[in-house]
DNA sequence: ACACAGTGTTTGCCATTGTCAAACCGGCGC
DNA sequence: GCGCCGGTTTGACAATGGCAAACACTGTGT
């Protein structure tokens, strides 16, 4: 979990770790941080107290314990602001949600999983900035496939080096050949199917955004109930990923 | 701006200030950073690559500097996600917009600045997660006004102490007691009204909310270009945040 | 082709700075 | 009352981050 960079500036490692601690375990004590982090309590005070001082943590209503302040707002907000992919995406998003009647997500790697960037819960009334943030894993969610299947054997093998393909229902595939061989159907079918491998009773598809030196960059999927609609809706998200990776191309980089 | 608290640790605020930094200067390079802080390059190297380890800043996609990382993102969509003004505000939000036809936000106190927790750009589709992050002068815009009447004189000097209430328009109130008496006018109104004080030929109410201690922590309000319009609304704006209070007040304690 | 300017990166020394153990304080429950 | 738990402070030690210097690389202008 904590990125382990050679000769990184420690002190400020440990306190991004503990910031994103706080993320995942809202309210608990500084004394908690300390012993579940194992860092010394005082020196996790100091560094809490930093994070706070910067409102990057804060504490809870109740005063117990502490929380992710809003500081972590405004960064989030430029982002957001500045996302090329996401700023591509977004006006197919929409009309993937009008075309398909289902939930549409876009989501690009953080580490070694999925980052939603945008999402429309409700394909009724679009609102495009629902939803982000949240992080999934990558084995067994389509977007993370669509993606993956993209990339070298040797690079997916890197970015899965020290991690578990954990399992989340009984279709998830944990096991890495399987993972691969899935990848390489996903490649030739062109685009990638979650068959309730991350959650029972959703189904997904989902393809890759491309940039210009074929490299992916994100990928751009819909989740819903009925299998039959989703699979049928793969050949919309197709040709539109393949609208938004030439919107991306003429761009210098990434 | 570096929030410099006494015993803090030194390198994660400077790794934090680097971080508002390159969030506020996209595509600074390293030793450009080092320069305008006046850190050493070196150390600069060091703190810059240990963010970017943590995705919490990333290289812009020409390669040539650093912006904001994805990784910020989850940490905001917590926040966003649990906090409990923003959650008790947004159904509201929207009906003010239906109500007003008028641009409708939602904020708090970071610091000495307002921050945008949320805001309705067009009413006619009611997109609540839009403008969020953004941050504004406490002393010219009617959501930090609003907040600022509910205070006493003594707590509105020290949240200003180090400030200088900068110009924006012609209207902008740049005078600490000239403020003060606006204040005041303010909490007898029972809503804060901005005149063309942060932008040419934009008008803003906006009412402050009350918690059960009956401190403010937080504002809702309108803005649009027509002044009677928006003048008019302030009665609407007052009771529905009144509404929101009493909904925040059952809660423990903040 | 050359030198130069600007940036990224590495190294090694020094002392600042963060770490840690221990103790103190304060509230809460037994 | 006592003990437990969390927060906070202190002080000594040494690990760590700061800094200057040097190197590699790129692009630019002469």
């Amino acid at each position: 979990m904590p990125v382990a960079e050679k000769s990184a500036a420690l002190t400020l490692s440990k306190g991004l770790d503990i910031l994103k601690y706080v993320q995942e375990h809202p309210g608990r004590t500084i004394a908690k941080i300390a012993s579940d982090m194992d860092i010394n309590r005082s020196t996790a005070h100091r560094l809490v107290k930093t994070l706070e001082g910067h409102y990057f943590i804060q504490q809870t209503p109740d005063g117990r314990g502490y929380e992710v302040g809003l500081g972590v707002l405004p960064p989030a907000a430029t982002q957001l602001d500045h996302n090329p992919v996401r700023i591509a995406s977004i006006p197919y998003l929409n009309t993937l949600a009008q075309d398909t009647g289902q939930r549409v997500n876009l989501g690009v790697l953080l580490g070694g999983d999925v980052l939603y960037l945008a999402g429309i819960e409700k394909p009724s009334l679009p609102n495009v900035y629902s939803r982000f943030g949240k992080v999934a894993p990558v084995h067994c969610c389509s977007l993370g496939k669509a993606i993956l299947a993209m990339m070298s054997a040797d690079e997916v093998g890197e970015l899965l080096q020290n991690k578990t393909l954990e399992r989340y229902t009984d279709n998830t595939i944990t096991d890495r050949d399987a993972l691969l061989s899935d990848l390489t159907a996903t490649r030739r079918r062109g685009f990638a199917v979650d068959e309730e491998e991350h959650i029972d009773g959703t189904w997904c598809v989902a393809a890759p955004l491309m940039n210009s030196r074929s490299r992916p960059i994100g990928a751009i999927g819909i989740s819903g109930s009925d299998r039959s609609t989703i699979i049928d809706s793969a050949e919309k998200v197709s040709s539109v990923a393949k609208v938004i990776s030439h919107l991306l191309s003429p761009n210098v980089a990434l």
